[in-house]
DNA sequence: ATTAATTTTCATTATTTACTGAAAGTTCAA
DNA sequence: TTGAACTTTCAGTAAATAATGAAAATTAAT
């Protein structure tokens, strides 16, 4: 396989893997490009690499920004605006891990609080339901505890250390 | 909240939290709609439960037993099918880490490897490339031992053994 | 063997989600 | 302070995804 082909295979198989994880197929392939350049680009570069718009690019820019997955580069001397990616892969992670927990575990671990409060814990099925929705709380909450451990930790730490343990 | 607000509550909340995780709508109500109930129900049951339509239901609850996260059962007497999803959520999610490595991770990682055997390793933004791909391979591996890890402990053993080493 | 009950399929339709492109907004050099 | 370079917004449109419902297939009781 040539470079390039590799390359545009990488930015197409990250679109189509990003949906499956609820990303949508262009962001994930704006942030395949950023991760493969090897220096800042703009706008119009990303337009013409992966032949989509202008608006297109630039919603897809902000939300990646806000992910905290790319950012803004002054060059000196230019006019335009440059976008860079980190290529920290484990900073990545543990940066859309910590996104991901904000967004979607904690809301939930919040409703599953709600949901405990029922009025009438006698009635008919009440402890059934109530115990599925505790345990799914409290394993919600040690995938929460785990996430957080591995956001702090450093890579090697963290693998390395539960490896030891179990295998 | 009443306990039938909050069942209703349930189910379209894990309907909501599904979409954002990439899995439809409607196959992750029916599933929290057999998570909270307390006997086996059938496909009338929950096209009236959820006001859908019968072939929506037969799709999904199809794709639920391709998950392995539901199961048919013979109601003796009755010729109808009824169903049931398994109510321990540490099976259940070890189930849905075992299906998502083997749909998503394992053919990412055999792609990956790929990647990797381009013709000319010299050229201008080889390196930087292969740094890219090799670095998120690596971490995909990780993570797959790691699941592998968690799919074959016990809970018990494997949350509490983390929390050991790091808290 | 017939038929009534039930499940499955899938072409059509509806809904949701993403993209375009042009207009409005901003920035900054002259 | 004007206007060219550039960025952002968003109404309209296109594409992708999911749902319907009726017909076909299957099942099992008589």
């Amino acid at each position: 396989m040539k470079l390039e082909e590799a390359k545009q295979q990488f930015i197409n198989s990250w679109g189509a893997f990003g949906t499956q994880w609820g990303i949508n197929r262009t962001m994930a392939q704006i942030h395949a490009l950023l991760l493969i350049s090897t220096v800042p680009i703009t706008q119009d570069d990303i337009m013409e690499q992966l032949t989509i718009s202008r608006g297109n690019v630039n919603m897809n820019i902000r939300d990646l920004i806000g992910w905290g997955l790319v950012e803004r580069v002054i060059v000196s001397g230019e006019r335009k605006e440059y976008f860079t990616a980190d290529k920290n892969i484990w900073k990545v992670a543990t940066q859309i891990i910590k996104e991901r927990k904000k967004r979607e575990l904690d809301p939930m671990l919040k409703l599953l609080g709600q949901l405990e409060n029922i009025e009438d814990k006698k009635e008919e099925g009440a402890a059934e339901f109530l115990t599925v929705v505790n345990d799914i709380k409290k394993l919600g909450g040690q995938a929460d505890t785990l996430l957080d451990i591995m956001i702090k930790a450093e890579e090697n730490k963290f693998i390395s250390g539960v490896l030891k343990i179990f295998k």
